[in-house]
DNA sequence: ACAGGCTGGTTGACATGTCACCTACCGTAG
DNA sequence: CTACGGTAGGTGACATGTCAACCAGCCTGT
């Protein structure tokens, strides 16, 4: 129980900021995308990184990777987005237990309307905001802290000779 | 229909940083408070609001606004709070309509075994793995990004003079 | 072949957040 | 005082996400 070591205040500016920043900044983009596009950020995020795929189609643990999805929130989810015809399901011949999600015309069409207005968001909102330093600081200091916490996560199916055995 | 501006490599890379650190990082941080805790992020948020203010008590409309939170979001939280003893409901004296969220002595026990569990966590996770430049510069840009949003954001009884008159 | 464990995906119950609407109260104009 | 518009907060229906089972198909050892 060592007295814990608080923030000093240029840390507590930056955590704070971030919280701050990472709240607004998504429930603009996330109005801007309602509002433009008729999607939400989970619908944008699936069109998106299907479109990305040669083939517009994936298997389903592999987009819920992607994404850092659970497999139970991919599946509610397709449902829904299959319901409003974006996406369908198919078979998976490799494998009887799998499926495979596809992008439908209408979805490409979807995200091909969205994109241009979304990246603009993005761009007015946030990138173009910051000095090209700072974007290339930002893409430096954000890669290393996912690098961290991705290589001490305990992923279900993880091998247990693992660096941090529970520390 | 000018052609998009998409983004650039660099951008790319610091966008789709972002984006996964604060998805793992959300993830792993509300891991290890639910575990050493019992507390949720919203909880720790309402719980360390609360524990600032002097007479650890607010306006429900105060701590929506410095939460970023709609008032109905409050005071579902509120009730569930209240329910396992966190924080009380009192009446306001000065206004009729408004109410007053207090800290219980049980709320101010969580936080304040929770915090120093959670300081640390931060700090493993995100400050202590950037150098102090990059805790500046994130302090800098994010403050940047959210000036802008935040003028540039409609509250609902926003006056109508506003510079940028929906581009 | 087949038992047993693992993986991919789905489902239902529940927790949480959003939206539209409601009531009570404030403040001001007449 | 009374009418009226605006504000504070609460409520219920619904959308979304989580968690714990669950089923089906794969895989390996015998």
């Amino acid at each position: 129980m060592t007295e814990p070591r608080w923030l000093d205040e240029r840390e507590e500016r930056a955590w704070r900021g971030y919280r701050r920043m990472r709240r607004l900044l998504d429930l603009e983009l996330a109005r801007e995308l309602a509002q433009d596009a008729g999607l939400s950020e989970p619908d944008y995020d699936v069109l998106s990184d299907l479109s990305e795929t040669p083939g517009q189609r994936l298997r389903l643990s592999e987009l819920a990777d992607r994404m850092l999805w659970s497999r139970s929130r991919l599946s509610h989810h397709l449902g829904r987005m299959q319901q409003r015809g974006l996406v369908t399901r198919e078979e998976c011949t490799d494998d009887g237990r799998g499926s495979v999600v596809a992008l439908t015309p209408a979805g490409r069409q979807a995200i091909e309307a969205a994109a241009p207005g979304h990246v603009a968001a993005v761009r007015r909102h946030l990138i173009d905001l910051l000095s090209p330093e700072e974007v290339t600081a930002l893409g430096t200091l954000t890669h290393r802290v996912v690098d961290q916490l991705a290589g001490s996560r305990r992923p279900p199916n993880a091998a247990a000779t693992d660096p941090t055995p529970e520390g």
